[in-house]
DNA sequence: ATTATTATTTGCCAAATGGCAAAAATTTTT
DNA sequence: AAAAATTTTTGCCATTTGGCAAATAATAAT
């Protein structure tokens, strides 16, 4: 079965970073692959050097990583129209700590190293674009993590929710919990409150 | 009274991120300006379109903002060997919402928005330098705040003596007490028990 | 349908943290 | 040196969160 693909979404996305005329469009749409996963599949796992970069035109990933504890966490999730990669631990071509994980199911578009290094080699301002994309990104990071920090439990489910309305009831509540430093009993408890 | 400064340490720090001749090192030299602080000063506010970029040759600097609740929270330290700026507001020239204040005296050296921008022009691989930093400095941050809500309030209060071993007692309780997402007298109590 | 498995809720109590105000200690100003 | 201002500690008690285990509920497997 073929499936028809419109990477639109991918493709406005990269132009809110940079110009692109069609026929760089088109390049990068050949480059690009489609790849989905099921719920709970990985993405990416923790010991390997990634070798790919993924945009998320449908569905919610996680990325996750085991503490000193052996206690499964929830870094971060990431949603539809960004991207997903250890930047890290890709650009360095060092073993990642963190593996990505479906939280639904997804429809990725996924680029390779091979395929970056083709793209950058032929659209000039492709890094330019990746670096703002990246900037944003990680960025978007550190200025949702660091109020969390100052507020109680309860505050940070609600502002999840608000982030995320539909997924907190579709996900285990471990994800949850553990992305907003709870436990699971108090997490059952803060939602009965509500 | 003329200071004699080196600026090795900022040159240093660049050559990690790519290579640069004599006369580009002299072209950043000449560009840098140097900015003393004295504990308490700010090195940018709120409200105001950040214009410099400073590269902390000594000291200590944090970043802050006001809450819903009025509370001032420090969102994080930045160390020496480190480049200060908000990258957000001072890349979309838009108000920052944070302001940047010397929690020791501190030797920085400026960059303007003319400056970088002599610089970009000149220096080719300028851009993909300053890139490459913004994305190690974002990274760490991600990965210093993500785990500290896994961790409880004593956890994060020795990891940050771990790294600013000399600094918890000279600054004053509140400024740690908000990074660490504590009150001051739980930080003080906290403080006791070890 | 029934059973097995997994996820969530709940009870019980302990530990951690907050809120507020007063006391003590420290630093700054006069 | 004394007074004033600021910072830190402490006491008291309330609230939040954790830890553990058992009970439910929901999901998956047979």
């Amino acid at each position: 079965m073929t499936i028809f693909v419109t990477m639109d979404k991918l493709i406005t996305y990269l132009l809110e970073f940079g110009q692109l005329n069609q026929q760089q469009i088109d390049l990068i749409k050949r480059k690009a692959q489609v790849l989905e996963l099921k719920k709970g599949d990985c993405f990416s796992e923790a010991g390997k050097i990634p070798k790919q970069v993924a945009f998320i035109e449908k569905g919610i990933l996680r990325v996750c990583y085991y503490n000193s504890n052996g206690d499964e966490i929830t870094k971060y999730f990431i949603d539809e129209n960004n991207f997903a990669v250890d930047i890290n631990s890709f650009n360095q071509k060092i073993p990642s700590s963190e593996y990505v994980q479906a939280v639904t199911d997804c429809t990725l578009f996924v680029f390779s190293t091979e395929s970056l290094n083709d793209l950058s080699a032929t659209i000039i301002q492709w890094y330019g674009i990746i670096y703002k994309i990246t900037e944003k990104a990680l960025v978007e990071k550190v200025n949702k993590l660091s109020p969390m920090l100052a507020e109680d439990a309860k505050t940070r489910y609600l502002n999840f929710l608000e982030k995320f309305p539909n997924l907190a009831n579709r996900i285990p509540l471990s994800y949850l919990a553990s992305y907003l430093g709870i436990t699971q009993s108090s997490l059952s408890r803060i939602r009965k409150s509500i």
